[in-house]
RNA sequence: GCCGCGUUCGUCUAGGGGUCCAGGACGCCGCCCUUUCACGGCGGUAGCACGGGUUCGAAUCCCGUACGCGGUACCA
C-alpha cells in the first residue's frame, strides 16, 4: 500500500455515466491498483441547473458493474436509491465518513474515507473560504456585471477575428468590478446584496508550463486565458475552483482525466500557486472518437449504433470483462502482442506512460468480439441462468431468426404455459446454450437465433424454401417423419435421428441435402442454424412431429 | 479567428536512429474443416500524412505545411 498515491474519478451527475467516463474511472482505477494507491469517487455536483436525479445512482452501479469500487466516496444507501453524505462523527475541519455501498450487481460493499464529504454541493463553504483568501491576495476580484453586460461586451469587441472576446485583463478594465469601482461602490453593492461572482485575475505575459505524464511537456501563454469565475452568482464554485481545492484537500497526487480539462489545465496551475499549493501531476487521456470523427456524443454514437451509456451496456447484456478490456485498450496497450486481459491483469500491467497520445475510434465491432470471447468462457448453465431471467423479465422477441434489430419488439414477458415451462427448464436452457453458444455476439442474440426453440415457426424462410422444398419433398419428409415416429422416447437422440436420415436418403437414392434442408426449414424456419439433429433432439419427438406434419400441411 | 494537443494498415495498436522492404489484434478476402450456417485452423489484403532538415543511416530527432481533435460559458 503506498498511501501517497491518491487518485480520484470526479464525474458530474448530470446524465447517465458515458462509456468514456468509465474509461476515465477505469484507468484512474487500474493506476491506483497498480501503485498501491487508493481510487477516490467525488462527485462534482456545482451544477445546480443541470443536476440530474438519477444520475448519481446510475455512476454508482455502473461503477460496481464494471468492478471498479471506490476506496473512498459518498455513501449510498441501496433501499431508498438515494445518495447522501454522513456527517461527521465529531470531528471539525474534516469530516469522517462511514461508507456504504451496496449494489445488486456485486452485493454489499463497505468503504470508508477520511478526507469527505465526497459531494462538493456538501463543500460550498470550503470554496467561499479559499476564493476570499484568493481575493484578499490580490490574485481574484469580485465582479457585478450581469450577463447582458458581459454579452453587450463581446458584442461590441466581436470582430471576424476575434469572434469571442475575453474576459481578461484588457477588457476588466472597463468591466464592473472590484478592480474597477472605487471601494466604497463596492462595499455599498455588496451591502446591497447585488450579486457578484468572484473572477481569477489571470496574470499579464506569463508561460504556465508543466509536465503532462501523458503528453509531456505542455506550455500555455497566460494571455490567450481569460479571467475564469470561480465562484458564480449562486455562491457555487465552478468546477476549476472546486476541483483545485478539493484535489489538494483530498490530497490528491495525480489527476487523471480526459483531454478537454488540458487547456484550462493552466488556470488550474495557476490556482495551486496563488493558495501556495503543490500541484499533483497531471495526466490527460485522449479522448473516445466516434466512427465518423469528433468526440463520442450521445447524437454521433447513436447514429453509428453505439450505444453511450454504460447503462445500455448493463441493460444489453454485455459481458462487463468484455466492456472492461475493449475500454483498456482504447488508449492503452500493455507493450506485447497480448489484448485479452482481465482487470486483475490489468491492474498489474497498467501505467500511464502506456497510454496513447491520440484520440481513439471506438470500433463497435472490436467490442462485440471482445463480447464473443468473454461470454465463450462462461460456463453454459451459468448463460442458461441469465437467459431465463431475460426472457422472464422480457419475453420473447416478436420477430423470428434473422429479422431482430435493435427495433425488435419483445412481448413483455407474456409466455405460453408450454414456453414458460421451457425457459424455466434448466436443461433445456442449457441444450439452447451449448448449441447457439459459438454463433452468437451477445446474450440477447441467443433469442435471435434460437428462437425456434421456443416457438414453431410462423412463416418459412422464402429462399430456403425456394431452393429446398420441390413437389416430392413431402412424400420423403413425411417417410422420416414416420420413422421417427415409430421411436421409442428414450431413442430420440441425435445421432439415431441421423442415422435414420441416412438410411431414408439411401432408400430415395438421393443426397443429404435433399432430406436435410426441408427438415430445417420445417423445425426452424429458416434455412441455417445449429446443428440439425441436435435441435431435433432438444426440441423433443412431440415436438417436432407436430412441426413436420404442420410443414407438410402448409408447404404442400 | 485565437490557444492547445495530436497524426504508423479501414479500426485499436507495437515500434523510441540501424535487428522494420514495419509486428500483433479486430474487420475484410480466400482456402481447409463441416453435405447448412457458425466456431476453429491456415493464408492473404492493407499503413509510417506531406515537405524540408540533422545523420553514414530516420517510422523513430528538429522545423514547417496540411489535416484532425479539444478548448475558447456564472457547464462540467
Amino acid at each position: 500500500m503506498n498511501s501517497s498515491i491518491r487518485v480520484r474519478f470526479a464525474p458530474s451527475p448530470t446524465g447517465l455515466l458515458h462509456i468514456g467516463g468509465l474509461r476515465t474511472a477505469l484507468y484512474n482505477y487500474l493506476f491506483a491498483r497498480k501503485q498501491g494507491g487508493t481510487f477516490v469517487l467525488r462527485i462534482e455536483d456545482t451544477d445546480r441547473s443541470r443536476y440530474v436525479e438519477e444520475a448519481e445512482q446510475d455512476i454508482l452501479d455502473s461503477l460496481a458493474w464494471a468492478g471498479l469500487h471506490p476506496d473512498e466516496g459518498p455513501v449510498v444507501i441501496s433501499q431508498g436509491k438515494k445518495s447522501s453524505d454522513v456527517e461527521a462523527t465529531g470531528g471539525d475541519g474534516k469530516n469522517i465518513s462511514r461508507l456504504e455501498y451496496e449494489s445488486e450487481a456485486t452485493g454489499d460493499r463497505s468503504y470508508a474515507g477520511t478526507y469527505g464529504p465526497y459531494h462538493q454541493s456538501a463543500r460550498k463553504d470550503r470554496y467561499q473560504r479559499y476564493a476570499q483568501q484568493l481575493v484578499d491576495d490580490g490574485y481574484a476580484y469580485l465582479a457585478f456585471d450581469t450577463v447582458e453586460e458581459i454579452e453587450a461586451m463581446r458584442e461590441r469587441l466581436r470582430t471576424p477575428e476575434n469572434p469571442t472576446p475575453k474576459y481578461d485583463s484588457i477588457t476588466r478594465s472597463e468591466m464592473r468590478n472590484s478592480l474597477t469601482l472605487p471601494q466604497e461602490e463596492v462595499a455599498n453593492l455588496l451591502e446591497q446584496g447585488v450579486e457578484s461572482v468572484i473572477r481569477l485575475k489571470i496574470p499579464i505575459e506569463e508561460t504556465v508550463r508543466f509536465d503532462d505524464l501523458v503528453r509531456g511537456p505542455v506550455s500555455f501563454e497566460t494571455d490567450g486565458l481569460d479571467d475564469q469565475v470561480l465562484v458564480k452568482a449562486d455562491g457555487m464554485p465552478t468546477y476549476h475552483l472546486a476541483n483545485v481545492v478539493d484535489d489538494h484537500e483530498m490530497a490528491i497526487s495525480h489527476v487523471i482525466r480526459g483531454e478537454e480539462w488540458l487547456s484550462s489545465a493552466p488556470k488550474h496551475m495557476l490556482l495551486y500557486r496563488y493558495l501556495g499549493w503543490e500541484p499533483p501531476e497531471m495526466a490527460h487521456l485522449p479522448l473516445i472518437m466516434s466512427p465518423g470523427g469528433g468526440k463520442l456524443s450521445k447524437r454521433k454514437a447513436e447514429e453509428e449504433g453505439i450505444p453511450v451509456n454504460v447503462r445500455d451496456y448493463r441493460s444489453g447484456h454485455y459481458e462487463r470483462d468484455a466492456v472492461v478490456n475493449f475500454l483498456a485498450l482504447l488508449g492503452w496497450s500493455p507493450g506485447e502482442d497480448r489484448e485479452v486481459l482481465t482487470l486483475e491483469e490489468m491492474e498489474e500491467e497498467f501505467s500511464l506512460d502506456r497510454v496513447g497520445k491520440s484520440g481513439a475510434i471506438f470500433d463497435f465491432k472490436k467490442l462485440l468480439w471482445f463480447n464473443e470471447h468473454y461470454m465463450r468462457e462462461r460456463r453454459d448453465e451459468d448463460l442458461a441462468k441469465e437467459l431465463s431471467v431475460l426472457i422472464l423479465d422480457s419475453g420473447l422477441p416478436e420477430k423470428t431468426a434473422g429479422e431482430m434489430s435493435d427495433n425488435t419488439e419483445w412481448s413483455g414477458g407474456t409466455l405460453s404455459g408450454e414456453q414458460s415451462a421451457l425457459v424455466k427448464d434448466p436443461l433445456f436452457m442449457t441444450g439452447v446454450i451449448r448449441l447457439l453458444k459459438e454463433r452468437v455476439s451477445r446474450l440477447p442474440d441467443f433469442l435471435e437465433a434460437g428462437h425456434f426453440f421456443f416457438e414453431a415457426p410462423v412463416e418459412y424462410d422464402e429462399k430456403a424454401t425456394k431452393k429446398g422444398w420441390k413437389e416430392d419433398t413431402p412424400e420423403r419428409v413425411k417417410k422420416y417423419r414416420d420413422r421417427i415416429a415409430g421411436l421409442e422416447e428414450s431413442a430420440f437422440q441425435a445421432d439415431r435421428l441421423k442415422q435414420i436420415l441416412t438410411e431414408v436418403i439411401e432408400e430415395e437414392g438421393v443426397g443429404f441435402g435433399k432430406l436435410m434442408m426441408p427438415l430445417r426449414v420445417a423445425v426452424t424456419g429458416s434455412g441455417s442454424g445449429p446443428d440439425l439433429f441436435a435441435s431435433l433432439e432438444l426440441l423433443g419427438q412431440r415436438e417436432v412431429l407436430r412441426r413436420l406434419d404442420a410443414a407438410i400441411e402448409r408447404l404442400g
